[in-house]
DNA sequence: GGTTGACCTGGAGTGGGCTCCAGGTTGCAT
DNA sequence: ATGCAACCTGGAGCCCACTCCAGGTCAACC
C-alpha cells in the first residue's frame, strides 16, 4: 500500500521519495517534534497525509534557508497551534526572512568575487591583460 | 607590534580583527594547512603577511559559499605550488562555482515561498484575502 | 624584576544534524 | 506457511567545523 486512495496518505518510503531527503532523515525529524502527532496505520508505521506532506515541504524550505531544527520545531508547532498564535509565527518568519536575504546578498557577492578570480586566472592562461576591478591582492 | 611597518605584516589578533574569525579558527585552519608555511616571528609568533591575508579573504569566500575545509585546502596548495598547477585550481573553482550558483537559485526560491507565507498570513491576520501562486498546501 | 597581555602547543570537548545498527513487526505474494 | 520488502524502535556512532582547555613563552611596561 503505497498510497490510501481515500485520504491521499502515503508511507515514508513514499514521502522519501518525493520530498528527497532519507527515510532516516523524515524518522529523525518526526522524533524531533516537526510534525506533531503523525498518523499512522493499524501496523504502527507512518502515514504522511497531504497536510504532513505540504507542511514538510515548507520545513524544507526553511531547514535549506538555514533555520536550526530546534527553530523549525518550534514554527511547525506554531502551525500546528493554529490561528491564536499566527503573531509569533509571522514573527518567527519575518526574522528568518531577513537572515535569509542577507545570506543571500553575501553569497552573490561571494559568488561574484569568485567569477572574477576565474576570469582572472582564465585571463592568465590566455596570456591576456586581467580583468579589472580587484578586491584585494592577486593570488 | 601589531603591524610590521616594513612588511605589513600583522599578528593573529589583528587577522582576527580584520576578517572577523575568531583567532581559535584561524589556529584551526592554519593546523589544516590554510596558509601553508605561515611565517613566525622570532618568539615564533604567526605573521599574517599582506599575501596571507588576500588568500585569506578569498578562502574565507570559499567557506561561505559552503566549501568544506578540505577542499579549501587543496585550492590554497595549487595556489601555492604556483603556475604550473593553475589548470586544476580553475577546474576546482569551476566546478564549486557551479554549485553555489546552483544553491544561490534554491536559496532564491526558497526566499519566494517565504515571502509568500509571510504575505499570506499577513493577509488572513488582516482578514484579507491571501494572495495569489499557491506553491503546495496552504499551512 | 615582576606583572600583564597577547601569543604559543597538543589535545580534548562540543554541537548540530544526521546516519547507522540490531533486533523485531507487518503484510502482500508465491 | 514461507519468503521478502518495507516498515518499526531505542540507542549508538559519526562527521564536520570549530571551540575550549591547561600549561607554557615572550616582550613591554611600571
Amino acid at each position: 500500500m503505497i498510497q490510501d486512495e481515500l485520504t491521499g496518505a502515503v508511507t515514508i518510503g513514499e514521502a522519501s521519495r518525493i520530498s528527497g531527503l532519507p527515510i532516516e532523515t523524515l524518522r529523525y525529524y518526526d522524533r524531533e517534534g516537526l510534525f506533531g502527532e503523525l498518523p499512522r496505520d493499524a501496523g504502527g508505521r507512518r502515514r504522511f497525509t497531504p497536510d504532513a506532506l505540504g507542511l514538510l515541504d515548507v520545513l524544507l524550505r526553511l531547514r535549506r534557508t538555514g533555520m536550526p531544527v530546534e527553530q523549525v520545531r518550534e514554527f511547525a508547532e506554531y502551525v500546528r497551534a493554529g490561528d491564536h498564535l499566527r503573531a509569533g509565527r509571522l514573527a518567527l518568519l519575518r526574522a528568518h526572512r531577513e537572515r535569509v536575504a542577507m545570506d543571500l546578498a553575501q553569497l552573490q557577492a561571494d559568488l561574484e568575487v569568485i567569477d572574477w578570480k576565474i576570469a582572472a586566472y582564465q585571463a592568465a592562461e590566455d596570456g591576456n591583460d586581467p580583468p579589472p576591478r580587484d578586491s584585494m591582492t592577486t593570488n
